[in-house]
DNA sequence: GACGAAATGTGACCGTCGTCACCGAGTCGT
DNA sequence: ACGACTCGGTGACGACGGTCACATTTCGTC
């Protein structure tokens, strides 16, 4: 069984779905989508597609998580989000025509579902429902974007924008009785290249704030011990 | 005549018809968009929505350009882009159900057709052509914020952010034997706006720049006279 | 458990750009 | 023509954070 996971074959009968996108397509849909799409595999650390490479297609995350960034020339990084399964990556430049505009690289073991791009196209116009579903991801994609766009734009110092990462990222963590905890599965570095900043200034701000007592830090564990002054520092 | 201009009634037989999206529409989509659609004129200034209200509709641009930005709590603002005629506005916020993103600001007397959340929706799920079209407008808008992103986040310098900004800009500009000529309608504080930089920082910039005979300037129009000096600014 | 690689922690330095302060030029309205 | 605006231009200053350099810890692999 390659990369320790088994392949779920059909849409139809998969137990991984989850909604909020094509997962949630009624059983015609569903079916035409099972007809063109290819299952696949992938280890962690692979890449889907490359920034600036012709739109071969779309990828629809079944498990595992992707990670979507863009790259300068001179090799700083920019991580745009980071994708969980059940979203679409790709659609973008499937739909508009141009080239992928960021890179795609799984995080851990991925199932995939390819479609090619015409088999796609196809598809969308052939059912509206999808359509809308397409619609929507594309919509919150675009939510993400304006939201880091408003991160990178409207601060002035890093530990604003460490602290709103912090906050958003709590958003998946539990309530305990010292705080919230939260895994922070990524690198300073990539927490570093998600807001903007380099990864001293992470280290430095996240000892700042574990001094101030406003979180506790084991391993990849975290503790969001004070929310309010978590809050005050990422702006009124 | 309000606003210095007449409103055209119906998109049939509209002469203000341009491609790239709703305006495009097969005959029978286009009736159906007419039979929902409101017209309206509004002045330059004024303001479509707002950020955070909750999401009305979309409004189309037949004629005009609208700011869309966002605004920080402590009175900073960002840019997000120029929308030009033929655009649709608060295709987002509609589609996904969340609140407008950003506000909305006319920027000179503009026609707008509006179209109630319910109706538009009820449209796209009707219209799988008028769905494609939305994927598509949605599509170019999330480009436009990655190309934001991308200035905001992978760019060190001022100058580097604003050459950018000049060769995007150069592309709506025509060839002289001097150069590049393109009128520039906004102030250096609204510029700053746009690549993330204060006003102070755009003059002196353009200072630099004209000093070092990259371009020449008298008002609103600009010439580029040495676009692969600026290109190499832009970063390799 | 041992080793190398990656991730983290921390100090010092210094450039860029934001901020403040002010001035001149152009524009608008009455 | 006059004041009141906005816009543009410029100097001085200082903070924030990027960069470099190195120590230390953690992790994965053999």
């Amino acid at each position: 069984m390659p990369y320790g996971m088994e392949l779920t074959g059909s849409c139809e009968t998969c137990t991984l779905r989850n909604e909020g996108f094509f997962c949630g397509l009624q059983q015609t849909c569903l079916k035409a989508f099972d007809g063109i799409k290819f299952t696949a595999g992938y280890p962690g650390g692979a890449m889907l597609f490359g920034e600036g490479e012709g739109a071969r297609g779309v990828y629809v995350l079944c498990k595992g998580r992707v990670k979507l960034s863009m790259t300068s020339s001179e090799g700083k990084t920019v991580i745009l989000r980071i994708v969980n399964a059940g979203e679409v990556l790709g659609l973008h430049a499937v739909v508009s025509g141009k080239p992928y505009q960021a890179t795609a690289e799984t995080l851990e073991p991925c199932q995939v579902n390819f479609v090619r791009r015409e088999d796609f196209l196809r598809f969308l116009a052939q059912n509206s429902e999808a359509s809308i579903h397409a619609a929507r991801q594309l919509s919150g994609d675009y939510q993400t974007a304006c939201d880091q766009i408003r991160s990178l734009g409207l601060t002035h110092s890093a530990s604003e924008k460490l602290a709103r990462f912090l906050l958003e990222s709590s958003a998946r963590g539990q309530e305990t009785k010292q705080g919230i905890r939260v895994r922070i599965t990524m690198t300073h570095e990539e927490i570093g290249q998600m807001i903007g900043a380099s990864r001293e200034t992470v280290t430095r701000t996240l000892s700042e704030f574990k001094n101030r007592h406003l979180l506790l830090r084991n391993g990849s564990m975290m503790v969001i011990q004070d929310r309010a002054a978590l809050e005050s520092f990422a702006g009124a």
